[in-house]
DNA sequence: GCGCTGCATTGATCTCGATCAAGGAAATGG
DNA sequence: CCATTTCCTTGATCGAGATCAATGCAGCGC
């Protein structure tokens, strides 16, 4: 469990606020709100405005809340992410904890507005823009074009990338997020997530054990089956 | 059509840099490759490298290129936009003119390490960035979530918004992509959009002339039918 | 004008994933 | 340790939209 004082210096560490002692990085820890949310808590955003969040602890889902009971999960985040819940639109955003977490919230206008005095902390936002922009864009492919085992194997994949641990030749998962969390994050039900983890599961592919440990055995085979462009990176 | 130097004039202003003859206008404006693109080529890119982009004058559609014959138009620009192309990951990504049009291109690394000394250009550029990733946001929750019918609506009144003219308490839209751009775009295929295209036209909430003309008679029941959170701005 | 080509519309059928429904396994609380 | 609840898995059926196929319509060169 982070200190509250670490979950600042990490954060500045982040965001490349190098001077400890600098007036800049003191105004802007007085700014952030530490939060910390348990499992299932969905933080509530008092006003309407854009927010910068860093999380220092724990994982998080951004979720788009579509009409009716319509919900899209955006993106997943895990310790060390700095990212953007963008203001209500047409839609409303939240951010949901996966477990215990721990985060710093900043009001993205007066945060930038500080930062406009120093290029390497705005350099570092539109780097993890470009980043989040990245992802949302392959989201959307994933989404528009995909059937469901290719984005079950996006989505391993991309998890292996950012939270999974080298073991061997395989790799190991342990998903901080349910199986309607994938669903919804998919554009799947959470049926035919079960069947296709079912599927992975006969064809060794994968192996699970509980709900949230997941082995990957066959990362050539995910890959292959991720309807990614041949040859690329 | 704009001449040269308009175009390095426009994005100028587009991207706030102030004073005409600073030292860094002229190093940025050195940067910028002007393009001139004919309907339907696409922007062939020598690197692989993220681009930046500003359109001057004209219409683009930003393509991914995702396994077999299948792509996900990611996003439409028009005149005055300025936007990124991603550098190539998991897809390669392509620009694609939707008839003539005219752009400025800038290698986004060089772009920001020029920028670094003018916080008003990272600020812009934040912002610019905000909005695309607000977008790619909105569209997820489209691809993921939404019904066919409810995706033409979501695309004629972002339409509406973005190049749509008022004519009394109608909006006339002239679309400059082809059936199969919209297709590509909301993840339906080119028959989907036709046929609902047809419901609207029955419903007298749209009426179509030629290939390209498409008047909105009733935006609200387009909202209505959009699926857009209840009493969202 | 006529034929050609590419785009749009309409109809018939099929399929993948949603929906409906029932068990089964794992965490939670007494 | 058992009861309760929640989450996951599996099966049966259904339907929105894809696919296949044919026709209509606009633009263009001749």
């Amino acid at each position: 469990m982070a200190t509250l004082s670490n979950t600042f210096e990490t954060f500045a560490h982040s965001v490349k606020l190098a001077e400890p002692a600098s007036p800049l990085r003191q105004r802007i820890c007085e700014l952030g709100r530490p939060a910390h949310l348990t499992g299932g808590a969905s933080l509530e955003l008092e006003d309407a405005r854009a927010q910068l969040v860093y999380l220092t602890h724990g994982s998080t889902k951004l979720v788009a809340h579509a009409s009716e009971a319509r919900d899209q999960i955006i993106a997943f985040h895990f310790a060390g992410d700095t990212y953007w819940i963008p203001a209500s639109d047409n839609y409303s955003y939240s951010v949901c904890a996966l477990g215990e977490c721990e985060l710093l919230l900043f009001p993205a206008d007066i945060f930038l507005k500080m930062a406009e005095s120093d290029p390497q902390i705005l350099r570092g936002l539109i780097g993890q823009m470009a980043d989040a922009l990245r992802r949302c864009r392959e989201k959307a492919v994933a989404l528009g074009r995909k059937t469901a085992s290719e984005r079950i194997a996006v989505f391993l994949l991309g998890m292996a990338e950012r939270i999974g641990t080298a073991k061997g030749t395989s790799v190991i998962l342990d998903l901080p997020m349910s199986r309607r969390d994938i669903a919804e994050s998919l554009g799947l039900t959470i049926e035919t997530v079960s069947r296709q983890f079912t599927i992975l599961r006969d064809a060794k592919t994968i192996e699970t054990s509980g709900r949230s440990l997941v082995i990957l055995h066959d990362v050539s085979q995910l890959r292959a089956q991720a309807g990614y462009l041949a040859g690329a990176a």
